[in-house]
DNA sequence: ATATAAAATCCAATCGATTGTATATTAGCA
DNA sequence: TGCTAATATACAATCGATTGGATTTTATAT
């Protein structure tokens, strides 16, 4: 009684061999309407559930797909994560999800077992640490479909799904710019990390379209306490810095609180700009500008191109870059009334 | 080439047969030590990986944990999950990690999937639409472990891991009496949770305690919008009010939302304390006091325990109430210069 | 050296679903 | 009616690991 009822069951209780029940459950042609109408209804009537382990062992697929991130609790990821969830769940894919802590170590070992646990694809936005590329290419030697979302690094044979981290760090600088910033100090993150020098690039290039001549970067690994100091480190070098575009929020944040600690005016003294538009950047005051970047429809996306990907490994082949759009969402920390 | 090596394929390398390494895989004493190391270094030679479907099919177990949160990316909740990945991962499970979105509707279809997904163990903190526990009692009479943390309700055989609402309720309005509030509303959440029909009567026995004899409740789902509309009915209804126990930062960040536009001075005219700790409330100004509450922690908690429910059954009789500590964090939207 | 116990290994069924092949049934047509 | 083609169903192997029971090998005692 308390066993789950299987084919053998149902094929029992009709008099008809299991392995028709098996078809007529996937809708084949071999059965006839008839038939499969009395085994559905039988199914029905027992309470009959498909046992996924054995179906994905016959079928020698897991129906599952993994996920890395550096840290599930950051917004940005917790509400990517929601995306894949969704779009997974969907077509009846399970999720492992899975956090690096931007260690480069730990991500390999979860990339092993991931592998190990025969994943039937990979979502993996790496960590800071991750200069070696090893544990990627070996998911790929594997032949499971890897894509990147966020931090993605070029390798052959994946596709990506981002925003315009150029367009936006030229964004957000330009808009520093038009407020009349004219010392802008850029916060980035590790220079490995395509996304940092997109944003950097980004920066550089509003600056020369301006023809602003200062230029001043400090790279870190952007959390808060880096935010802080970099603020420290910036202002001791030039003391005339007006503006901030720093390539995440929390870090943004950090150097807001030095501001604040220092009776330095925001925006009118510094005006900051922040990235990803986590919760904590509508809330603090001054309210902080950012870029809009939805995890939601990243997440999404990545979803659905490595669920495609692995429908149909051919394509895999066809390896390309997904763009989502993002905004420059302007609060007051910007806002200079000129 | 491609496809990985199997039992079947060490036995042959080996010439013996494949029940034997399976069991010297498995470290049983049926296998003498000298074959035993003959096979480990074949397997690791040959890149073996055990098939954790055909184990697993085998076994009749999934190595697998269901999780249901009302809301991924709520800070909570996702440092809860990150606790529970850790430990699960310790312990070789894995981890499918599903959101009700405060629907009951989505719950129990949710439920009734890792049901039928054969999960192991499943650990929940219901949502706010759960007054109905038909899909949950399926849970038990399917002989799956169900463990609850945070949100819970009272259902036989099942254990809790919580945080002790009543005094984190009674500790929270205590301290605003204390720093002077004569007029205290509460905001409180649906009524048929515990978590806040705990947190509530707290707050009603602290206020008994100092002989407070002014009590105004409001309930609703704590979203912003909900801390904003309830701090604008109260404060119509008792201008006089001094004080806002909030059930959550959510919701008190919404009520100071309101306070400020009308330039009510927090802490002076109304004195603010939330809970739950999210990061927010450490950034707004005034910053928030609230109680600080440990999601990692819970999660740990719930996984170890739900881990040995599962491990040995029988001692799923012995239900239990695990309280995980939990404290007052006292910032400044509560400290009046008295 | 032989009988017996103990240790090591092998055999075969099993978990539940899937799938290629073979057989049985039905339908269509001359 | 008899024959072929088409349709429907049954049989049996398979996915990879596990496990109870049978068998073989080795060690111990007589």
């Amino acid at each position: 009684m308390n066993s789950k009822p299987t084919i053998h069951d149902i094929a029992k209780a009709l008099g008809i061999d299991s392995s028709t029940v098996s078809r007529a459950l996937n809708d084949s042609p071999r059965v006839s309407q008839k038939t499969k109408k009395k085994i559905i209804a039988k199914a029905q009537e027992l309470g009959y559930q498909r046992n996924l382990l054995a179906s994905n062992l016959r079928k020698n697929v897991s129906r599952t797909i993994g996920v890395v991130v550096p840290r599930i609790s950051r917004y940005f990821f917790s509400s990517a994560i929601q995306g894949i969830e969704e779009a997974a769940y969907l077509a009846g894919y399970n999720v492992i999800i899975c956090q690096s802590l931007e260690e480069l170590e730990r991500e390999q070992k979860i990339v092993e077992g991931l592998i190990a646990n025969r994943v039937d694809g990979l979502l993996i936005s790496i960590s800071m640490e991750t200069l070696n590329y090893n544990h990627l290419q070996a998911v790929i030697n594997s032949d499971i479909p890897l894509v990147f979302f966020d931090r993605y690094c070029n390798l052959q044979g994946c596709s990506n799904v981002l925003i315009d981290d150029f367009n936006c760090g030229f964004n957000a600088t330009e808009h520093l710019i038009q407020q009349g910033c004219k010392n802008i100090v850029h916060f980035s993150g590790p220079q490995y990390l395509k996304i940092y020098e997109n944003r950097l690039e980004g920066y550089k290039a509003a600056l020369k379209k301006y023809e602003v001549t200062f230029q001043h970067i400090i790279s870190s690994k952007l959390m808060e306490v880096d935010g802080y100091n970099s603020m420290i480190s910036a202002l001791e070098a030039h003391p005339n810095i007006d503006g901030v575009f720093s390539a995440n929020d929390v870090a943004a944040v950090g150097a807001m609180t030095y501001l604040k600690a220092q009776q330095i005016k925001i925006p009118d003294d510094v005006a900051i700009v922040g990235f990803s538009n986590e919760p904590i950047s509508r809330v603090i005051e001054p309210a902080l500008t950012t870029i809009d970047q939805s995890g939601l429809k990243i997440g999404e996306k990545a979803t659905a191109l490595l669920l495609n990907y692995i429908a149909n490994k051919e394509a895999s082949n066809e390896t390309q870059t997904v763009m989502v759009d993002s905004n420059l969402v302007i609060r007051s920390s910007s806002k200079k009334m000129i």
